[in-house]
DNA sequence: CTGAAAGCGCTTACAG
DNA sequence: CTGAAAGCGCTTACAG
């Protein structure tokens, strides 16, 4: 099956290949007799010719390929954003080339090696942590780069967020309308920014409250197996001592913590009111239906492609991070606490 | 900043690019002197240089791309068997194309379409349906084509998978060990022969032990919401006329179950057993611990990732579809049936 | 073992 | 509006 190419379709229309490239590249068509032009279009899709995206990677001298790096493909919160990057992506005739880091320093570095060799025209990072800002902050220099998601302390890169401190916060005013004045957040592994921003927004908004939080416990893994571990744990204490709210830092942790806080006895929202955060479809389907806090995902990914797409076309890096608002969604799992 | 190329690196080191292209190319290295080779890769390194894979790829005439189709990139079970697949192709110097079908016939065919256009040198679907089995049956004539997790009855091609039927007669046959007579399944959509596949050995181990399955529930999709819905219309007959055992298709749809079974205040395992499929790790993780079927993942992807490379490499297919077994996982979710 | 030339399938100045 | 030529950055026969 030897491949057709621009220049037999030339031949069996009587025309240069210059005309046929023209005529089948939207930006050049414009060059082309409209006559011309329907002829070729119909003859390429009549043997179902399309051209050879790699030669024409080589002349154009652009890949026409962007890397996009995520912590985890299973994560249903990020691959709602990864879903919307790659749409903006897909409409601007650029391919996603979409790797996994499982928030490794090692596989971030091999995987970003990587976009580096592949000549990706830009990166988008939803899986940025400190561990690799240096090598991020070099590729850039090169290579448009865009964080999405996970902001960067150590270094200024173009970033789309959304606005966690002001998610936590929404929270720590939740409960504290409901008249809670003992929480705990369950928190994420602090590599990531979006769990410190979460800590930060909660525990000052608690306090803008008058609330003083208990200590917070930390989760090695934003997983319902933490969650459930450190519910065992939080709650083997004498019931008055408990809390009557638990923050947990993502959906699948408060699962987790639920399902801990049923075995103990303590009964949800009753005993104990338990929020959660990016609103995924296991807060709506498991378990009681879940408080949580709906993540933008749409918006952040639409902007990160539009914002990788933009820096790709020369434009300037915007001076600030573009962040959406989250938003509280009150279901079932909180309520008053239990009375003394 | 103007990209390095072959070139200049041949030039500061007083060599011909052939020369450097042979040294840089693990399958062509033999044919350069030790040391020169040495000097080269030093050289590469040092500055960061790897060669332009678009630029290989025209000249090759081969683009080193496989295109894989996932149905649902959130979903764990998929995601573990694509790992598997990435592992391998990575192995082999061979860049994935991830797309998702969202078992949409549509996007399928826009999916697959735009594997043509990029070239890929094979095509991986875990995303198979009948919808589609023929324009995959045209594309394998002339890209190699492998279906993994899911069978096509109306075409042949190379194909892995976890043989369901068995898995799912594991179910039946635990069940009726525990002493259940009346069970009813919850079926995924019959768009995946996964779902057909494990109705049918379900059905069948049953029979052989005496059982007749309570007409099966099919869900619209194999979500726990469909779960929960489901369930929650099962369990509005009266108490004496409902089954004890259900075997769901998936993890999702049971763990969705066992909250409508919760609602309906039905006790599992003591009033209804639940098993689900795949050992995802909600099924360790939240609810009760699910007894379950473990699908083998690792060997299905690594299996179809291997085929595909040999396909590539002019192999012949294999006359029969590759088949893995599955495993019962017996966890708390099923128990011997309520007494009379 | 290395070099010089040709060529992969495109696109893009350059002419007309 | 179209063509003929050159060239993108590689790899691969072909020589020696």
């Amino acid at each position: 099956m030897t491949q057709i190419t621009m220049k037999h379709l030339a031949e069996s229309l009587g025309l240069n290949p210059a005309t046929v490239s023209r005529a089948l590249d939207p930006d050049k068509s414009h060059l082309v007799a409209e006559a011309t032009r329907l002829r070729v279009v119909r003859a390429a899709e009549e043997i179902g010719y399309t051209p050879d995206p790699a030669a024409a990677s080589t002349r154009r001298r652009r890949s026409s390929t962007v890397g996009v790096l995520v912590p985890d493909l299973a994560n249903e919160a990020i691959i709602n954003v990864f879903r919307a990057v790659g749409e903006v992506l897909e409409r601007n005739d650029l391919t996603a080339l979409i790797a996994e880091s499982a928030d490794s320093p090692e596989r971030s570095r091999r995987t970003l090696e990587r976009c580096r060799a592949r000549r990706v025209e830009a990166i988008i990072s939803l899986a940025a942590t400190e561990a690799d800002a240096d090598l991020m902050a070099s590729l850039a220099r090169t290579i448009p780069t865009v964080l999405a998601i996970r902001t960067l302390d150590s270094v200024k890169l173009p970033t789309v967020c959304c606005d966690d401190v002001k998610g936590a916060a929404l929270v720590a005013n939740h409960l504290a309308d409901l008249g809670h004045t003992r929480m705990v957040q369950l928190m994420g592994p602090p590599e990531s920014a979006t769990f410190r921003n979460r800590a930060r927004g909660f525990e000052t908004a608690a306090r803008l409250r008058g609330i003083t939080p208990a200590p917070t416990l930390s989760a090695a893994h934003a997983t319902a197996a933490e969650g459930r571990r450190l519910g065992e744990r939080l709650f083997s204490v004498p019931r008055d001592q408990l809390p009557t709210a638990v923050f947990a830092h993502n959906d699948p942790m408060a699962l987790g913590l639920i399902e801990a806080a049923r075995v103990a006895g303590l009964r949800v929202p009753r005993d104990l009111s338990v929020v959660g955060y990016n609103d995924t479809t296991m807060a709506r389907d498991f378990s009681l239906p879940l408080t949580t806090v709906r993540y933008p995902a749409h918006d952040v990914g639409t902007q990160a492609g539009t914002l990788a797409v933009s820096l790709i076309n020369g434009g300037a890096p915007p001076k600030k991070p573009l962040v959406f608002p989250p938003q509280l969604v009150v279901r079932e799992s909180s309520a008053r606490p239990p009375a003394r």
